[in-house]
DNA sequence: TACATTTATCGTATATTTGCGATATACAAT
DNA sequence: ATTGTATATCGCAAATATACGATAAATGTA
């Protein structure tokens, strides 16, 4: 019956997968690249750079907007967005924790 | 009509949010955990940890050898899991790749 | 004021994911 | 041979995600 077990898991868990679901797809790494490449940008240039309509643009930005991974400043009827690189320290800093941890320990398995 | 525009994308987007992908569910972040905790685990020990049905778990274990996060290995009734600590290197080195060089270049913006 | 531009949101269609029970498969033990 | 154990797969239902066109909202410009 496809209930949501989300609430099963603990937060490090929670956080890892709501972080990967963002950039889970290829849209949203490009979003973010153009993005990065550009240092901010509008949403039109994103539009016009990607195979996708406007609205499906907004729809992604939203996205990432949620997840935290951009920050977005709505200027008058041009909205810039920009990389939230404190979003992707931290997940660095947990995924590394996460699994690197275990990593070292053990590495005679099949 | 959701017509699936995947392969508009680059190579290394599409690798991105592959990897994404795997680790986009708590549940998969989980089992990893699991697997590498234990230094690779056969499917019943995951199952009992979890709060998922024994068929919902080998589904996920699916997702994670298709994204070749885990590798298994079948002996008899039992299959052995592990991690598949190369995709996480590749993994991390193209995500290191892809965004943090940009970063540096560019902190001005919003 | 009327019109163009930019972005967000709504409604809707389709695709994919998630989850489970039931069942199949493969082997071990009796 | 039969039974038990461990895992994978199938079939289905429900939930979520993806994508678009149409439209709204907000602002700038003629």
């Amino acid at each position: 019956m496809a209930q949501n077990k989300k609430e099963e898991f603990n937060q490090k868990e929670i956080n890892i997968s709501d972080f990967a679901k963002a950039i889970s797809h290829p849209a949203r790494v490009a979003i973010l690249k153009e993005i990065a490449k550009r240092n901010g940008c509008i949403c039109g240039e994103i539009v016009e750079v990607l195979p996708l309509a406007q609205s499906t643009v907004s729809q992604h930005l939203k996205e990432l907007l949620k997840a935290e991974l951009i920050k977005g400043e709505i200027d008058g009827t041009k909205s810039c967005y920009c990389i939230n690189w404190k979003t992707f320290e931290k997940f660095e800093k947990t995924f590394i924790e996460f699994f690197n941890k275990t990593k070292s320990q053990n590495q005679n398995c099949c």
